[in-house]
DNA sequence: TATTTCGTTTAATCCAAACTAAACACATTA
DNA sequence: TAATGTGTTTAGTTTGGATTAAACGAAATA
């Protein structure tokens, strides 16, 4: 007995919220990525809000979050008023770069701090230090994986 | 006019707070993280509440998160009660190792979906095997910091 | 044993983020 | 023009996680 389809495709829409939810999105907005990916196709705004069955409102500000960090393209359709939403070209690597952009703010905040400890304080600083270096390493080893994927 | 040292280390408190609550932690276990890689040495249950300005409930989930992300380590002074903590040996090791393990899930989660599609699909199988792929990158990514560590 | 000192747990509260419904502004169509 | 179809914004509500106070159990001390 295999599943349905249309039940994988919800269960996967599902999931995807969940996962964004952990990674600090909306969960609608990370239904709404699930959805996309699955279609592959343009789907109209009203379909969206049909399909997860959220408010327009919803609609609006989970798309605007996920057009931001480019994983989703706004698309026009000649002779539709509708605006239509699309899985991004390549959403992956800009997932990654919002990543590290994170990473990189989360750095530069810690390097603030290290800048006002005074050098008598050598072990403070040390320890200071090492927790930048850490958000610099893991920065820099997404931005290897967006290179090699280039 | 130079800050002075008690007002630079709470407000390096106050951010790692934040920046773990952009993680998924609670702020307050983001908070004694961040009391504990400042101060360096082991401090007692009860300085923690008191200096965090938390209930001791709060410092018993907290910590107890930390523990089990092997951030910090809780330890025993010989003639004292009160549990201390300090922080871990090499904590931002297993800090990558906990990140890591969340995207093994996440991967495995949309693994499980994959299963479901049916041959027949290879679009959608593609769309969602390169939504596992990225989590498989990035987990690998981190899995080579932690080896260039050792 | 009785008392005190711990950390944990639980039930209730608090709070911020997410969501909705409705008002809105703007463009299109009739 | 008026009417309709859009997406956005906003005010209010809901919800879930974080926090607290208090009850609890265990261990040390008296």
């Amino acid at each position: 007995m295999t599943k349905p389809m249309e039940q994988t495709r919800c269960d996967f829409i599902e999931k995807i919220g969940l996962i964004a939810q952990n990674d600090g999105l909306p969960r609608s907005a990370g239904r709404l990525l699930g959805l996309l990916v699955w279609d592959g196709t343009a789907v109209a705004f009203a379909d969206l809000a049909e399909q997860l069955q959220v408010s327009r409102g919803s609609i609006s500000t989970a798309s605007r979050i996920l057009e931001a960090r480019r994983l989703i393209k706004r698309v026009a359709k000649p002779g539709q008023r509708q605006d239509y939403f699309q899985l991004a070209d390549d959403p992956y690597a800009n997932m990654l770069q919002s990543v590290a952009v994170g990473l990189d703010v989360a750095r530069a905040e810690i390097d603030a701090t290290l800048g006002d400890i005074p050098e008598g304080e050598a072990a403070i600083k040390g320890r200071v230090a090492a927790y930048a270096a850490f958000y610099t390493q893991l920065s820099g080893a997404i931005a290897t994986i967006v290179d090699d994927r280039a």
